[in-house]
DNA sequence: GTGATTTCTTCAACTACTTTAATTTTTTTG
DNA sequence: CAAAAAAATTAAAGTAGTTGAAGAAATCAC
């Protein structure tokens, strides 16, 4: 059923039993967006952490220019949040919208909060979802000052084929900081070879 | 004394009593590196969470060219280390080294685990330091995807003043993903106006 | 303190990437 | 399904940033 794929990714990480997998489902909130419909605006609190169930969304920044710049994107089984307004209670800098037609499972702070206290597995489930954020963020950091625009593409495929498949060229190439126009040509380029 | 600054830190964020900071303080080694001594090397395992007492480091990778780049810098009331190796007891991919003699007070995994067993406050702490690290991660990543070279440097002297002093301004071309001789031209143009 | 090494500067040639703009292809919407 | 909008392609001109090389300045090591 719905808590499927939730519950299967949570499995891979803390072993809950069944009254435990009750409280935390029932703090959850069903949430179905279209695509284009935003999740987070710029100035707004973030008070959710959002679990994909289906679809896909995006996180931007918009820069001096009005030009995007994409932090992240998430597909099904991805936490995606602002967690910075989140634990801050801070306006975000962000925006959140979804790519395509977009199902989620949200959590909001008061019942993450009263998660943890009541089942305190839950936070070395989010310790551990953190960590590997702040290692994807510390990766990607590294590969942008070393990678030429060819070599971020090409990793970016290889790592992500799925993401690859789905999302417009356009929204892969103001992830990995070059425009739509030069990712067209690296493509051209590649598939000659 | 020698844990002054590293006890009014943490004071920053919870409330010890002197028991707590007896046991705290009795988990802590100190460490002296002098100038270009390296505290982790390529492949081996990162064992210590670090705080700087005096002096700065860097955290910097060597891409397939043989050339660095700079993931972190640290100086006096910086804790520095390779998160993802002391999570994961895997082999880190940096190098951690010593831009100036630098006192070190260092806190073992095991010690740490112990520590969160016996003063759980600290696990807030930590994870405060590890929140402002991955928020500060997420905006290099939006401002490296936003920012010409020119902006990346002015926003780096302006939000770090006592860096742009202290390291040479190679180091700081290796932070900021762009080579010395550019920003040796950035910095005479920026001179002129 | 002096010679050796490293860092910084300057300049000119080069290249990776951007910009603009026009055309084609794909996707969206009523 | 047709019209409109958005995304992708192509080409040409422009620019931000790199490379290499050589000299000056600063730092290091004995």
């Amino acid at each position: 059923m719905e808590f499927d794929l939730l519950l299967k990714n949570i499995a891979r990480h803390v072993q809950l039993d069944q009254t435990e997998i009750g409280f935390f489902t029932s703090l959850l909130e069903k949430k179905k967006m279209k695509k284009k419909e935003f999740l987070l605006k710029y100035g707004e609190i973030c008070k959710t952490e959002n679990f994909i169930v289906k679809g896909c969304l995006r996180v931007y920044a918009v820069d001096a220019n009005g030009f995007e710049h994409i932090v992240m994107f998430g597909i099904e089984g991805w936490w995606v949040s602002d967690l910075l307004s989140l634990w801050t209670n801070s306006p975000t800098t962000y925006y959140i919208d979804a790519l395509e037609d977009t199902e989620l499972l949200q959590i909001s702070k008061s019942n993450l909060d009263a998660l943890y206290e009541r089942v305190p597995k839950f936070e070395r489930f989010f310790r551990i979802i953190l960590q590997n954020a702040y290692s994807a963020q510390q990766l990607r950091i590294n590969q942008n000052l070393s990678f030429t625009a060819e070599q971020r593409y090409l990793n970016f495929i290889e790592k992500y084929p799925s993401f690859a498949q789905r999302i417009p060229q356009k929204q892969i190439s103001a992830y990995l900081g070059m425009t739509p126009v030069f990712l067209s040509m690296l493509r051209k380029k590649l598939s000659k070879k």
